[in-house]
DNA sequence: CTCCTGATAACACTTGGTGTCGTCGTTTGT
DNA sequence: ACAAACGACGACACCAAGTGTTATCAGGAG
């Protein structure tokens, strides 16, 4: 008979979502939390680094599927195709139930802390992957630039999958935002000094 | 004759910048910026609602500046040229001296709390340029793809800007960078599903 | 049976951050 | 010119996040 209940990672990945929930990231103590886990204060901290961590606990194995869908992509296909294409089949990742996922989102978009959290995992990403393509051969800075319009579709494909009412997979969820992004720069850019004139007249600058 | 010294909130700031330089930013408490400042650290939280914030004393301005410029343009002017505008003016907020700049930047990228509050920063940004665009009538994710673009010009100027060697004003920097951009989306998206195609075949959308 | 390992409780401690109150120059009103 | 309200700060108490350390006890290896 085992000295203490297995799983207390889960555990108190699942009761911190509940307290955050139930009275806010403020209300909510790491004390509470290893409290309905089972467990002392003390404990949590030997699985999480910091109380916010305990909602970011699935941002690991999407570096890895990440970094081995770049990897494992073919040397020839376009550096777009290759982020679309890592961050598509990303959706794998996401847990069963959309619920679920949605009660984090609100839980993250009602607290400054897990925002601030959660935007420095982006950021994270965004170093990864723009690494990623450099050893791919792409210059670095307009690699940044891909990542980073990847990572924007990747965003509103997964607010809009989040979204109660609305029943897509994720899949088609980033078709869609990537056809967005096609309608943004024709129209945003149109007449700027940048991308758009120089496709439409064929004149390379510089 | 005053009670204390005037400029409290500008000797913490200065305290706090020379201090994280020397002893980086965990090796310094709210107390040792205090005592350097001349006052406790009661005062500290005063001026800043916590330690980060020391460093980005500086933003207030800054989206102020962005708000004002993003409203004043005329309602005709493209979206794309109203953020990089907007901006680009926005350089004549910096320091004088480009090495406190650098400093400061070094700072921030040496700890991930501040590189998380940095980036928190930078998405509140989106959040008000993205809306002040969608006043403008920009259809919001479309706007949202031109912003983080935009940003992401900014970023790569900025740090161009700041690299020691390189002598170039913040509006040349910016130049440079949307200018790289362009290479990306000619070179990254070629033949993905996306608006390079659809503009080099001069078919205008909407 | 004993030793070793690993996960945990228990406890002390530092630091970030907040609430509160008293103090005393400064400013305002008359 | 004088009193009252104001404002910035010191001083102190307090809570919660996060860390270091030690003791405890299950199960596995010899």
């Amino acid at each position: 008979m085992p000295r203490w209940e297995p799983d207390a990672q889960l555990r108190l990945e699942t009761a911190a979502l509940e307290l955050f929930a139930e009275r806010g990231y403020d209300g909510t103590t790491v004390a509470d939390i290893a409290e309905r886990a089972g467990l002392m204060k003390r404990s949590f901290f030997r699985y999480f680094p910091d109380k916010r961590e305990a909602l970011f606990g699935g941002t690991e194995r999407l570096v890895a599927h990440l970094r081995q869908e770049v990897e494992e992509a073919p040397a020839d296909t376009p550096p777009w195709q290759v982020l679309i294409a890592a961050l598509t089949s990303s959706g794998r990742l996401f847990p069963k139930d959309r619920a679920v996922a949605h009660q984090r989102q609100s839980v993250i978009a009602a607290n400054p802390e897990l925002r601030e959290r959660e935007v420095l995992k982006m950021a994270t990403l965004h170093d990864l992957l723009t690494s990623l393509l450099a050893q791919r051969g792409i210059p670095e800075r307009q690699a940044a630039y891909l990542v980073r319009l990847a990572q924007t579709v990747y965003e509103q494909a997964f607010a809009q999958w989040i979204a109660p009412g609305a029943d897509m997979t994720f899949e088609g969820c980033m078709a869609d935002a990537a056809a967005e992004l096609d309608r943004a720069l024709t129209l945003g850019m149109a007449d700027a000094t940048s991308a758009a004139r120089r496709l439409g007249a064929g004149q390379p600058a510089r």
